[in-house]
DNA sequence: CGCCATATTGAACACAATCAACGCGTGTGG
DNA sequence: CCACACGCGTTGATTGTGTTCAATATGGCG
């Protein structure tokens, strides 16, 4: 992770989502930025590592990957522009996850005691940081819904769908993405295959609520959003 | 839900466990505790319902159980005595999740507003409260992880490792428990069937790592915790 | 005692995993 | 410039774990 600069005010900050802007605006210049640059497959934090901060991200994707005592790995997160991480490592004091880049991209880094007397002397600023954790709660039990109730092709269309709304809530076009991740990181991801998820794909293509662009196979096109979350219903209660 | 007592300042609180003692004593009287019993079945907040507290399980069981749009439901969550609950209301003012009590206990409510005013007065007690939610973000993870890389067996024997551990947190004995849930229960919580539960547990059984003791096959008996453990990894390893 | 909810067990089936082959694009070195 | 290797993705064949359907216990409770 290179430090890019320790600066004071930040230089006009472009906008992650709107309720990180709003809420890095009220942290205004109470609490010191460090911004890094990180590149795909760079952490921004790894298990075990003693926790100080809590990161933003400014640009870029990364992931959470969660290791077991044994061996077992799984990515249990995603995130982009704007949301916050680290917040796992508040309980113990040390990271419990890997904070993995996907892309290229910066993350701002705040330092949390510092933080924290900022939260004590704003109680909008506390809330704020509350709701972010709420909303990482939230996330996880709906990954924990999908992956147990959608079988394979439903899970898939609900990860484009995710992916596309967040694209969208930053302000992005979510209709035409490109996916920053290999199918054995987004199987890995689902709780499936590698094979899986190609099978997947191919069956939305068939479907014709997904289309491929260009070369490659990862520039997703969704001509029809409502349709594709019109298939996850049909392909989840297919089960029942 | 039914209202005990609005009480302050609280008699003689018996521990839930020590983090959660700690932290309700940081708060000593500043929060107004109101006291509630849950009998099996009833709910302490329902989604959608709006968010105005958090609740300090005191004793019993609940789970959490998530609802998509579409109808299809999951328990996410198991809570024990000392536990929070009620975080994932914060974020956008309503209850996203049904909390259900699994037997009778007691719970009581901090209104978040109050709350959130004694953090502006005490660091420990936002740093403690941010340790909460800390935690719980990291069972989610947990959770997400067994789901996606476990086989039925070893899911079952790690759900009764983490019960038995959850009761020895609170300073039970945790090698002999009743479980407060139907196997139907058990399967949606850790994304199976009920058929797959029982099957799990028979071979549990037939492994010698757990024995059911008394009459029903609620009763559980763990004569080595350690020996469970390693029924998971060995159970988990099976598979690569 | 008999009913109902719950649990166990067996048999057939299905979905996804695994094993394997192939295609495609990219980058590298002869 | 072409040959080749490599990473990545797709697709097919086969296997296996877990689901579903069904029958049979078991226990609680009126």
């Amino acid at each position: 992770m290179v430090p890019l600069s320790l600066v004071r005010p930040l230089p006009a900050p472009p906008p992650g989502n709107s309720r990180t802007r709003g809420l890095l605006g009220l942290i205004g210049d109470q609490v010191p930025v460090r911004r890094h640059v990180v590149h795909a497959g760079e952490a921004v934090y790894r298990a075990g590592e003693p926790f100080a901060h809590l990161y933003v991200l400014h640009s870029g994707f990364l992931k959470i990957v969660s290791t077991s005592p044994d061996g077992r790995f799984h990515v249990v997160g995603l995130h982009f522009r704007g949301d916050w991480l680290g917040f796992d490592g508040i309980e113990c004091g040390h990271h419990g996850c890997d904070a993995v880049a996907l892309d290229t991209g910066e993350v701002w880094a705040l330092h949390y005691g510092t933080l924290v007397q900022a939260c004590m002397c704003d109680v909008r600023l506390l809330v704020g940081l509350h709701a972010e954790m709420s909303r990482a709660l939230g996330r996880g039990r709906e990954s924990l819904l999908s992956l147990c109730t959608l079988p394979a092709a439903a899970r898939v269309a609900e990860f484009l769908c995710d992916w596309a709304q967040s694209l969208v809530g930053q302000g992005q076009r979510g209709d035409q993405f490109v996916l920053r991740m290999s199918r054995a990181e987004i199987g890995n991801y689902l709780g499936m295959s590698l094979e899986s998820v190609s099978r997947s794909m191919s069956a939305l293509v068939r479907a014709r609520v997904i289309r491929f662009t260009g070369t490659g196979r990862r520039n997703v096109l969704i001509p029809d959003l409502d349709l594709l979350c019109a298939f996850i219903r049909d392909d989840a209660a297919q089960g029942s």
